[in-house]
DNA sequence: CACCAATCGTTGTACATACACGCAAACCCA
DNA sequence: TGGGTTTGCGTGTATGTACAACGATTGGTG
């Protein structure tokens, strides 16, 4: 559906304007689907996506290296860190070369919820959009580009 | 940059995964300039839009009217207007027709500030992207047709 | 070595969001 | 006309976010 559909707006001053919404609107899209498919799992999308950081890296990751990664920069590594201790999905341990830092790894139960979740969406994959795969890359192009 | 660079990641699943990503990075991206340039006027930008939303329309809106504008609907109107009519830019009126409902209106106070912040940005566009408008416009077709 | 600055993680506070629930007003229809 | 249903707004709770500040540790430099 159209933009000025979705929130019933006209008038934007331009298409630069229009664009800003348009992103924004997407994002806010994007995110409710994925967040309503993990809460069978009882994740949220910010919690999945620290876990899915700590297990895409060989080597074990402290705090700081989760943030850089991480999609909203500012956000709270540490109390997310907090939630998936508290659920024994990661372990936290300090760093013996640096000890102010912290080590984060995942545990078994972590690895597993991972990969039920891996499971469940080889059968329908939340992520799928109406887009062909050059419409796809454009896409990315041009956000890319974007920010210049 | 490239999304990959942002994130410091590489092996998305596909060129999909890699949108997801794209899109709400953007839009946390878009967020932050925003923000960063609002809070000179103390508002969110969420403040923000409710701001605009109520002065963009002829007729008074009532509090249903507004979330349906909302780039994220589910966000809480309801405490988005408290924080507005604590500083005086808005003020809310039970309406005649229907008691149930509640209508939003500007303050003279809320008008000033809207006109402050659109002197600004005469001077500073803080929506101005590096792209054409023609690529532009590709990007808002394309964003469109993801949603479906 | 001694001290100052930078780094790392955590915490405090204000704000925003997701979702469920509650109350009052309005609507609907037998 | 009366009683259940729907609508509109607000509230409670858990979570996430922006930003500033703090304590512990490390590193750099005189």
């Amino acid at each position: 559906m159209k933009i000025e559909d979705e929130i019933r707006t006209r008038g934007f001053r331009n298409e630069y304007h229009k664009l800003h919404v348009n992103v924004i609107f997407s994002a806010w899209w994007l995110k409710s689907r994925l967040s309503a498919s993990l809460k069978t799992f009882g994740l949220t999308p910010e919690q999945f996506n620290v876990l899915r950081i700590v297990r895409g890296q060989k080597e074990e990751l402290c705090v700081k290296d989760i943030t850089s990664r991480m999609l909203e920069r500012n956000s709270n590594t540490t109390r997310i860190i907090d939630k998936l201790e508290a659920k024994g999905l990661v372990k936290r341990q300090t760093s013996n070369n640096d000890r102010r830092e912290i080590r984060i790894h995942l545990t078994q139960k972590g690895m597993d919820l991972l990969h039920e979740i891996d499971a469940d969406w080889d059968l329908q994959d939340p992520v799928s959009l109406p887009l062909s795969e050059p419409e796809a890359k454009t896409l990315n192009n041009l956000l890319d580009r974007m920010r210049g």
